[in-house]
DNA sequence: CGCGAGTTTGACCTGCCTCAACTAAAGTGG
DNA sequence: CCACTTTAGTTGAGGCAGGTCAAACTCGCG
């Protein structure tokens, strides 16, 4: 329940994800007026964001660190249905209570709003407004995207897919071309992974140790995996989507 | 290929869906705006209205009848990741290409408008951006719930779960309260439904004969369904939610 | 050192898939 | 009007991917 608030007062123009996030498209105005009624809040790994169900009275970005949203059956099956990433906005205008559990998946540090002050600016800048909109139809896209992992991808796949996608953004690919390795550390538990694509712990264990063994890629202890080829990865995924640069 | 033209011409004051699609928050000033770019297009059943990766040039309303988006992997592996229902919005302002295709399911009307000049018409009015936002929220919620359905539920959790999808709004539910049976004509082929659950068609058929054998649903041929009892079926879905009225 | 959280691995089991045969209803055309 | 095809759905038999249960391993930490 301990909350570390390990960020005073950053400037807005200083922000690390000023260009990415909700805020993204706002004039020097606009962010002015953000500022006024922007708060930090951190929450420490494991700890539960937003509870599915209640009241929800701020909204708010990722700034740093991973979250997760988090769907519950009563009898504990669990679906995560979304990973949230620096940038990534929580909540929504205009609707009252949380429909999914939000999770820190890392420590985790958000920028907030309470949601009232924010809905009314959101009247008046119409950047803000738009910038949401855009930022949703993209969540939408992944969403329907994840869909067809799960209904549709083996184990392997799943796991291929869920790897690709953590390689795609977080070890900033684009510098080096095809070839030169990526790495990056896994940020989820062998458990959220699970979560996240429809299986049980044990099988997500098992598809890495094959991946390992088939040499798609290389573990550096239990979280740190490198990938010596993309395209072999993401031709495991299915996507198979040739990679834009085996063309 | 052959398109129907059914509607000739129909006020927007009269349209079907007026008070639940993009338009819903309009005035009238801004619905004479609408009006003026709008043309109506019709599909068969069976038809594709949009492929995956081509460019869009219009977007629009679902007037009557009902499409799917559809997702393909090369081998042939097909995930349904939406279902477009009268008033539903299909297309994306400011997105070029389309990622996933758009079929009709049933004989279709749509109320369309070329993507330019809408998004010309979005930035002048907020109203139309609103709803969008809010009806995009929508989806993603819808989206995120069907995610929980692919990732965790057993097949019989799954045909559980789309018919009491269809049976909520399909069948006017509201005037009636719990007891008295609903019936429904199911929309979609045994395979669509399949494609839909990430099952296969064969599943989808023994289940359903199951639940039938069950008397948890009764068949009149092979579409017509009918539920004694809306809240064991929701039992039956894992929702849950405890219907509400046995509360 | 001993504990616990996270992970790996093995052995077995089952729910769903695959392949295949069959039925029902609805054209189609001679 | 009846054989023939086509399309949609049902049902059965058998196999396998992934789930379940259980044991052991790793590693950081008090």
């Amino acid at each position: 329940m301990t909350q570390i608030f390990k960020i005073d007062h950053t400037n807005c123009e200083d922000c690390p994800i000023r260009h990415r996030a909700v805020c993204a498209n706002c004039d020097v105005h606009e962010l002015e007026l953000l500022e006024g009624i922007k708060y930090y809040r951190s929450f420490e790994a494991g700890q539960t964001i937003i509870w599915s169900g209640d009241q929800m009275n701020f909204v708010g970005s990722v700034v740093s660190g991973i979250a997760s949203l988090t769907q519950t059956m009563e009898d504990g099956r669990t679906q995560m249905v979304g990973l949230l990433l620096p940038s990534d906005f929580v909540g929504r205008p205009g609707r009252d209570s949380a429909p999914y559990d939000v999770v820190a998946t890392t420590d985790i540090v958000m920028c907030c709003f309470r949601k009232k002050p924010f809905e009314e600016l959101m009247g008046a800048t119409p950047h803000i407004a738009h910038r949401l909109l855009q930022m949703t139809l993209d969540e939408l896209d992944a969403a329907r995207e994840w869909m067809l992992v799960l209904g549709r991808k083996t184990a392997r796949e799943k796991i291929a897919s869920l790897l690709s996608i953590i390689a795609r953004r977080d070890a900033s690919i684009g510098q080096n071309g095809s070839s030169s390795p990526i790495v990056f550390d896994l940020p989820l538990t062998r458990e959220a992974m699970a979560d996240y694509l429809g299986l049980t712990l044990e099988t997500v264990s098992r598809q890495i140790s094959a991946l390992k063994k088939d040499e798609i890629i290389l573990l550096e202890g239990k979280r740190r995996v490198s990938v010596p080829d993309m395209g072999r990865l993401m031709e495991e995924a299915g996507d198979d989507s040739d990679g834009g640069y085996l063309v």
